[in-house]
DNA sequence: GTCTATAATTAGATAGAC
DNA sequence: GTCTATCTAATTATAGAC
């Protein structure tokens, strides 16, 4: 029962404790989010998944749109995180070898995290204050840091390039459960990951 | 006032106006259930959105679930039928013009009907009664038709060039209003179009 | 910091007037 | 065939106990 008597210090300190569940509710709103849209998304639901209750939501994120937010700025932090991680590593490859491999492992990404994509086509269907929020708070700065990534395509052909390469790369994983059921591939497979990472690496950078 | 006196036959019968009251229901059903999600959209928008109230929805359409099926059956046939159409004009070309043409199609049709991938990608991230139904009723047909379109790729790799077929050449239109704010770019241009599809086409059949 | 209870809105489905 | 009114259940946000 009482692992704390009053005069030690608590194992976990309350601050601790808030990090704990806050956390927990934004992945479980990550995951929501992406796969029932802003709407769709019950706070309830949210709650549920993250092991608490309703209430607690309103009290860590004053508004269901606060949350949302906050779901949006984890997600998007943990591909930037990623990318950073895998140019260090690159070093001075070539630039066609640095531009297949940063492709390769935006694949890998999308693969092990398919809300990414599902996040970004729920919001960017229709012209609303979050998908506006969305654009200029996050992915004008994704999308202006492309050249630095050696993938080319410069000048009017850009904006194609860039669904391309993201839809190419992500839709796969997003619609997992359909791929299963209608090809029998399991796109979560460590061999269906790299030869579609390959794929797409190959078409775009011949 | 009145345009029809009771001994004269009126202008449209009423089976003629159901018909157009359906249509009108079932259209507006795809532009919803693809922004919003199955859950996301409510009958009485879809009612607003159509000109109409939402009781006229349960007497045309029993439930929901089925005016969502309704609202399938409608996007995927008119995918079909173009390419169904686009088939018999282009005759006894070679393999590969005929292949690059269907994947331009393919292209322009997600431009004029963006609505088909959003619904796609709406249904296929939950592996719930819907996308079975979905999976089951459409995309297995489809996606057994691939060969005979002239598009190769049968064999273990056929998922893989599937996805990326769909992901490049869908997602540029299906978040359309995205794409004008962060690029400046209007995928809905007649340009941006025919710049599109012959990118996706060339990429896929060199 | 966490949870339960509740207020105000909105959802889908039904019933009945015209 | 169409529309309004209403029922039940679910939604977000709030208030207060612990």
């Amino acid at each position: 029962m009482a692992c704390q008597t009053n005069n030690l210090p608590p194992v976990t300190t309350r601050a601790e404790q808030r990090e704990e569940t806050r956390e927990r509710i934004v992945e479980a709103a990550v995951e929501c989010f992406s796969e029932r849209g802003f709407r769709g998304a019950s706070t309830r639901e949210i709650a549920g998944r993250a092991g608490t209750n309703q209430g607690l939501i309103t009290y860590h994120f004053r508004s269901k749109d606060d949350l949302w937010k906050a779901a949006a700025d984890r997600i998007v932090g943990q591909l930037e995180a990623r990318i950073r991680e895998r140019l260090v590593r690159l070093g001075g490859e070539d630039p066609r070898t640095r531009a297949r491999e940063m492709i390769r492992e935006f694949v890998r990404f999308n693969a092990g995290h398919p809300e990414l994509f599902r996040f970004m086509v729920e919001q960017g269907k229709s012209d609303d204050i979050r998908m506006r929020w969305l654009v200029d708070t996050h992915l004008k700065r994704l999308y202006e840091a492309i050249p630095q990534l050696g993938l080319g395509a410069e000048g009017p052909l850009k904006p194609h390039a860039f669904y391309v390469l993201v839809g190419a790369g992500s839709v796969l994983f997003s619609v997992a459960p359909e791929c299963r059921r209608l090809t029998g591939l399991d796109p979560s497979s460590q061999d269906a990951i790299e030869t579609h990472a390959d794929l797409v690496a190959r078409l775009l950078v011949p």
